[in-house]
DNA sequence: GTCTATAAATAGATAGAC
DNA sequence: GTCTATCTATTTATAGAC
């Protein structure tokens, strides 16, 4: 790495922001087909055609498919650790947890949630080996599962509920298939699909 | 339809039956093929490789990939009408609710449960204009929907929650992929996935 | 209806000029 | 790095003999 550019932390130069740019250009896109038709049903056609650049254009930035899917999953779960380090230290646990949970859904309804692919996708052996995926992963899943124990020792949660179970009960809501359908139903605003899920996640459907 | 067999009660051909066995077969292993990798993922090739049969063959059976596919959503569609139809007229409306949900988990958890497409994808629109499908899903919501009001007015489900909410909420408990998250976990068996999920859903995540 | 062989279309990925 | 053009493999679907 021996350049005639100034040391460290060096604005960077044009040509870099460009391609900077041009990468989250292309992240963009691969999220909102991810959120749209999955991993499978996209195709590396659609994304140059909606990026707007030649497909082996792509293949100069990201080596596969997999590579592309996996860099808009690991900008994801930046967005997702990024919203949760800004909650409130002082807010309940269980406000975190529904801020966030909340947060995961609206990203959902807006057609910006990359959904996970199926057991067997290829997908799948890539992002579990990419570093930074399962650092982000890891990291979430820390945070939240502190959330949860906290909330289950204050008696906000349900504390005979194994922490686990709650973990996965709240990431499967990023995938709700209920959002879609209530939205496409037309009956009920974005807000109001977001508050009846949130209840019926939280308060279960039970009387209570 | 002039033929030289007996008029209509008649018992199938030996011919005819085969036949029908081995359509059987054949949506067996499409239903598991959708269970296990989902519609985009699976290829035709799979299918006639698994039933030990021509590629060829299968079209002459079914036309399209997406005409296959429809036929194992129709079997599965016909066998929660079953269920339904099974559950015993004196239980209490969630009873019958909760046995059915729980039913349709266990499937998923056998990897027999066939996943729904996902939004724009061909079988969408092969499914909604499948009369046989729409009828089985239009009977299904009528007769859990039905249950819905009932145990809403006996103050058993939460009278608040639209039914619809309800009811979608149900239904996904079919895709549920908590279910396979838990189970791959391994700390659990089936019947313990199977509690734990059915309280997070009826009882919600909060403490009572 | 079942098979082998093949067509036709599409997908992921690359070559090579600029 | 970006492009056009192309390769290679896969996939849906069909032809035609039996």
């Amino acid at each position: 790495m021996t350049t005639a550019s100034p040391p460290s932390p060096a604005k960077p130069s044009f040509k870099v922001r460009m391609m900077q740019a041009r990468e989250d250009a292309i992240i963009a896109s691969v999220n909102r087909l991810l959120a749209e038709k999955g991993f499978e049903a996209m195709t590396v056609d659609e994304v140059a055609a909606e990026v707007g650049i030649a497909k082996a254009s792509l293949y100069k930035h990201f080596a596969s498919k997999e590579e592309l899917a996996c860099a808009a999953m690991v900008a994801a779960m930046r967005r997702a650790q990024d919203f949760i380090a800004q909650q409130p230290p002082q807010a309940s646990p269980l406000d975190k947890l529904r801020a966030t949970t909340r947060w995961t859904m609206a990203l959902k309804l807006q057609g910006q949630m990359p959904s996970l692919p199926s057991q067997n996708s290829s997908l799948r052996a890539t992002l579990m080996s990419s570093r930074e995926y399962m650092d982000g992963l890891m990291e979430v899943s820390d945070v939240l599962g502190g959330w949860i124990e906290e909330a289950q020792a204050r008696g906000q949660l349900n504390a005979t509920l194994a922490p686990i179970v709650v973990l996965y009960t709240l990431f499967a809501r990023a995938c709700d298939p209920v959002l879609e359908f209530l939205r496409m139903g037309g009956q009920h605003s974005d807000e109001q699909i977001l508050d009846m899920v949130m209840s019926t996640c939280f308060e279960g459907l039970c009387a209570r």
